[in-house]
DNA sequence: GTGAAAGCGCTAACAG
DNA sequence: CTGTTAGCGCTTTCAC
């Protein structure tokens, strides 16, 4: 089997009697280099079907050109939007990605960084484990002076960029529409506290109940893993008791739509006995019957945003900026889920 | 400000008064290299806080280490689920994973392919673009050895590894269970032929027309985008045109909430009045109401097989398998929407 | 404007 | 078992 050899800069030198450094500087635009030569240089290297090899240059330049990713699900849409949106502004500035999943545990979230720190990637976007009450692999990678940005959740104990969203102010306006439309006693279907965004909407929802002087011992924040099927499971239970209540905000659509099925069985209807209202507008949410009051999220926005943030420090090698935060805005989305009065289709 | 270099397997030699290679040899765990030297060289390495530096040993051995992933959509569950499959392998072998998506263009998936190709990817896995008729790129990037696995679609023209559904089968069985259900006349929503999976799907739902011998005038079969709204917008009018057909079947499920969406709003009953069903088994299908039969394909599985398969391909040095195609298999859901007496919950 | 030369950090013959 | 040496392909001083 004839095996080819990829064709170097030297062997464009060769072909045009020129030393490699002069191929270098033609292919990288270097100022010093006659329009003619860089001219030549540039056809022989296409006649020749040149690839530059990013390995060299980068180990000669020690910057390896790679952004590490780490999230919890690449399967959540949520994630998988806003890694679209990495992926695009990392791509158009020449970027490579290495996306790397935690499934939630920190465990794995040590791993990742470990596996991100030997590939040696410049920075770091990430969006932390939920149960995450040690951010001693964080600070390895700080110390390693690799940037290490926060997106959608964000971890206590150290200064960097975040793009989040404006959670606590969503919960708020949301909780608000539900005891617009009556409710009162509320169940919350939440996950952990340690995940910021959970911590925020919670203290959203309390405020409202604040702001409407309502006695929180009316309101029922429940703690869970935030899966269909546990959220199905917690409702059936507390109908099945009694304890039926006015609405239920659950912290992710696919959690509203195991309360609405809980709710269902139990012969409640949903939005007539019951409301209920999601998080993240997952594409299915508008298709539900009823359809599904939710929040919208830019996901992908929000990507590209912090992949932009991150890239644009790597190059500016601005190291006055420690930390700063950016806060996009949701969108409340109210459907049919949420309201008293059936809306019209 | 204060740059420390990070150490290399050269300051770990000048520390314990070895050679670079031995330092290399030691952490590599050639076999010619005693035990006491491997011991003492991994403990200064970890105390000098070493991370070996992937760049240079890829340049030297000339292998990035690196796989190419190309795909349509990664916020589309079925892909980002593969993905998932195709990370969790490539890192257990120490590969690093690339991921371009295509928005099925051509013109993308073009682009797609040369910046792997630019980032030295030793090899590549695609799930090509709906129009893709011409396949110069994928040419390309075989000329320079770099294999180029396929998996969920292929493209014709060229012989390689795929690894990919029972499509067909699959649309086969599908298609009996809305026949045995007492639908005749049949209305498919499907993407267009030229991405093998809906050509494929096509032919089975053909099959099964002839196996029952049913005369083909009762099988519509509509291309197109396949999507939510479009999918809506079709078969409403299809409805008040008084096409009304026994039953819809929609090549994913986005298009049978699309499909149903339109018939409830027509007074048309899912599954009374028309049966309907999806195809991929989103997370949410099982939530609806009606529950959505569709078929469940492995795409976490399929993902891990194929990343196995290629990466395997490249250690092997294997130059004899030329082509090879692994088909796995669906499994229908049967659910609410296809079942003329509605299943009790 | 171009050439010469050194070297990024590592691996892999080849010696011993 | 360990050391010597060369070099992967590129960039970047420093010359001229």
């Amino acid at each position: 089997m004839e095996i080819k050899k990829a064709t170097t800069i030297h062997d464009i030198a060769k072909a045009l009697n020129l030393n490699s450094s002069t191929i270098s500087r033609a292919l990288n635009n270097h100022p010093r280099v006659s329009q003619t030569t860089r001219d030549k240089v540039k056809a022989k290297a296409s006649e020749l079907n040149y690839q530059p090899n990013n390995l060299a240059a980068n180990l000669r330049t020690n910057k390896s050109n790679t952004i590490g990713v780490v999230i919890p699900f690449l399967s959540r849409y949520f994630f998988s939007t806003a890694i679209a949106g990495i992926e695009d502004v990392a791509q158009a500035y020449g970027y490579n990605v290495i996306i790397t999943q935690t499934k939630d545990i920190t465990e794995k979230e040590k791993e990742s960084i470990n596996t991100l720190l030997k590939s040696r990637v410049e920075g770091i976007l990430i969006s932390p484990a939920m149960y995450n009450d040690d951010i001693e692999h964080i600070e390895k990678a700080i110390n390693q002076q690799i940037p290490i940005f926060c997106f959608d959740r964000y971890a206590e104990g150290f200064q960097t960029t975040r793009v989040i969203m404006d959670d606590r102010k969503t919960a708020l306006l949301m909780c608000n529409h539900l005891i617009q439309q009556g409710a009162k006693k509320i169940t919350v279907l939440s996950g952990y506290k340690t995940a910021s965004i959970y911590s925020n909407r919670q203290k959203g929802i309390i405020d409202s109940y604040i702001k409407h002087d309502i006695d929180l011992k009316h309101l029922n924040i429940k703690e869970m893993e935030l899966d269909t099927h546990k959220a199905y499971c917690y409702v059936k239970d507390l109908v099945e008791k009694g304890n039926v209540p006015d609405a239920i905000y659950a912290l992710n659509d696919m959690t509203a739509f195991g309360a609405i099925k809980a709710l269902n069985e139990t012969k409640l209807s949903v939005p007539k006995d019951v409301l209920v209202v999601g998080f993240s507008n997952e594409p299915l949410s508008e298709l539900f019957t009823p359809s599904l009051t939710t929040v919208n999220q830019p996901a992908y926005e929000m990507g590209k945003l912090v992949a932009k943030k991150l890239i644009l420090h790597l190059e500016d090698n601005e190291e006055l900026l420690t930390s700063e935060t950016s806060i996009l805005k949701s969108e409340l989305i109210i459907r049919e889920s949420s309201l008293r009065r059936r809306k019209k289709v």
